[in-house]
DNA sequence: ATTACTGCAAATACTTTGCATACCG
DNA sequence: CGGTATGCAAAGTATTTGCAGTAAT
């Protein structure tokens, strides 16, 4: 059995209540850091919980993003993805196999006066080819 | 009338045969700076071109992608946005208003060793609010 | 008892596909 | 004529909504 102590933490401090689906989707974001879809969050939870719906996952993705604890990524057109927030860092997505990797990258830096603008979120999606599919 | 001279040019020399409705999506791209989806582009074409339908825009955006004559932006999670491609440079979201703004930003430095990857495109997307709604 | 959480089914939104018609060289 | 472009309708996929049942405080 999983320690689940610092996502309780978590999702408290950001006032959200702690149901076990909550805490399990939570945790797979975390864990599984493969960027998931929301299908591929419930293919993978509802072998252990039953009777998961996929509108749960939906409203518990939706409500994560709100309380800042998740990010969509828009990394497909298609589909949304999601990350637990961690720092920044940018995304290279192989055209081949689809995958999904993490790249540090440097902050970025703005060549326009952007002052006036109130920034709450940063995303870099870089597209090509993988070491692998190479 | 317009000149379109340099877009039968240009899409002559990606292999494009060009094709009134063709001169007329990429003209839009071009012009409009607003980085449509695919629904804008038939709204405002239509009006001129009665007969357009949604599958050629589709089917137009989807050829100048595969040429290198746009681009598709991940901005939305639930729908693609095309530009004309230009020079690197990045897009700010308001979340208030939903305007799209290019942004001027310095080259990106990866802090890994990218040397095995090969990279076609690097997006970044910038959300936050806007000065007219700040 | 009241509020919040979950889940089914239906509705909506976006995109793709199949096929028929029209156009161009 | 032969190949390409266009367009309608249907299908496919992802997400949202409405509402009812369930659980938690």
């Amino acid at each position: 059995m999983k320690n689940y102590d610092h996502i309780l933490k978590k999702l408290k401090e950001k006032g959200i209540r702690p149901s076990y689906i909550r805490v399990r989707i939570y945790s797979y974001l975390e864990e599984s850091r493969i960027h998931p879809t929301v299908d591929e969050i419930y293919e993978f939870l509802s072998k252990e919980i039953l009777t998961l719906s996929k509108t749960t996952v939906y409203n518990t993705l939706k409500l994560f993003t709100e309380k800042g604890l998740a990010q969509q990524l828009n990394i497909e057109g298609n589909e949304l993805r999601y990350e637990a927030i961690r720092g920044f860092h940018g995304h290279f997505k192989c055209e081949k196999c689809n995958s999904i990797y993490d790249m540090k990258i440097s902050q970025l830096e703005f060549e326009d006066d952007i002052s006036e603008f109130v920034i709450n979120e940063e995303q870099v999606l870089v597209t090509g080819v993988c070491p692998k599919c190479n």
